[in-house]
DNA sequence: CTCTAAGGTGAACATGAACTCCGGTTCCGA
DNA sequence: TCGGAACCGGAGTTCATGTTCACCTTAGAG
């Protein structure tokens, strides 16, 4: 992730931000397809500030993930928390989907091809997956969810969802037939 | 499309073929990632022969592309034979996945973000979503499909599979999720 | 205030892949 | 068999983008 945090000149300091927050936010519009000049212009910098604090696009891009499964992170935390299990399984299932469809960048980290995915190298950094297999531990024990569910169930279920992000809401639509199934009264 | 099928010489419409044959199995395994070099070589041609039958890879895409769909519009036509309901929606949505599964550039063609959708360009020349509202419909009436289920929602369905199409069997453990719900005995 | 090493800059370079072009080859009707 | 229109080949062109590097600027310790 390239995180020299201590002994930065203060320029240097302010100048990682800057390219980090323009990374961010471009990123989370177009994902991948953004340049690097682009960053740099909109960050008030030259290309070559980028690649004094990042080895490479990928390096950024990296960063910026990592950034955000540390937020998602915290979110699971606080799902967590709540007394309901499945009060807690919903909050992580839709706070994770709302973060993603407020960054394409995430979404295509998360449903591209990559090898190895940046799933796994994130979760090596946070303790996101451990969250969330206790949280759908709780709500299976509780029987609020199937019997057979799996924490790898939620990995299908968001990638699922993330894959209808294509305007409108269609995503959420999505989800509801997950949760309340699709199947008629007859049978 | 580019098909002027008549009045091509022998030898033309052989190469046509082979480029058509090497450029379907390159693209079905490793989708839009394939070069026109590589295409060419495949079918033992130069790359100036794939330019003169395309005229740049999207259309050879799309050639493609547009094979496939009428393929599964077939299927879906055979799928529509089936008396009972629901095994003309089931045997349709695993059809339509089965032939996702094997064909890489259908399904980038389908999940990515194109102006305008491959989806919506190939609708117009197949009865594919008529049929697919057909099938629908009737499982609904049947009360085999959730009365509020509409013809977009079979779109959702599958583009949610096809985002799990990696490696195993994980998008068939997806539908099974979707047909028969996620809830628990509970509530 | 001064000096210097850390930091910044952006034009130039490197790379890779789509596409072009024209000399050579092949089909096929007469 | 022959002529020429249609077709093929693949080295070379073009374009887009990530990355570098020689030179300039500035923070900040002493």
């Amino acid at each position: 992730m390239t995180a020299p945090e201590r002994s930065l000149r203060a320029d240097a300091r302010r100048n990682r931000e800057a390219v980090l927050d323009a990374a961010a936010e471009l990123f989370a519009q177009r994902g991948d397809a953004v340049q690097m000049d682009e960053i740099a212009e909109r960050a008030g910098l030259g290309v070559g500030t980028l690649y004094r604090h990042f080895a490479d696009k990928r390096a950024l891009l990296a960063a910026i993930i990592g950034r955000r499964f540390e937020a998602i992170t915290t979110l699971a935390r606080a799902a967590d928390e709540a007394e309901d299990p499945w009060v807690a399984f919903e909050t992580l299932l839709y706070g994770y989907l709302e973060s993603a469809e407020a960054d394409a960048a995430f979404r295509f980290a998360l449903l591209g091809p990559e090898e190895p995915s940046w799933n796994d190298i994130v979760a090596e950094k946070t303790d996101f997956s451990a969250i969330t297999e206790r949280i759908v531990r709780r709500a299976v024990d509780a029987g609020r969810l199937r019997e057979d569910f799996r924490a790898d169930d939620f990995v299908l279920i968001t990638r699922g969802a993330m894959a209808n992000m294509t305007g409108a809401g269609a995503w959420r639509r999505h989800v509801t037939l997950v949760l309340e199934g699709i199947r008629g009264p007859e049978r």
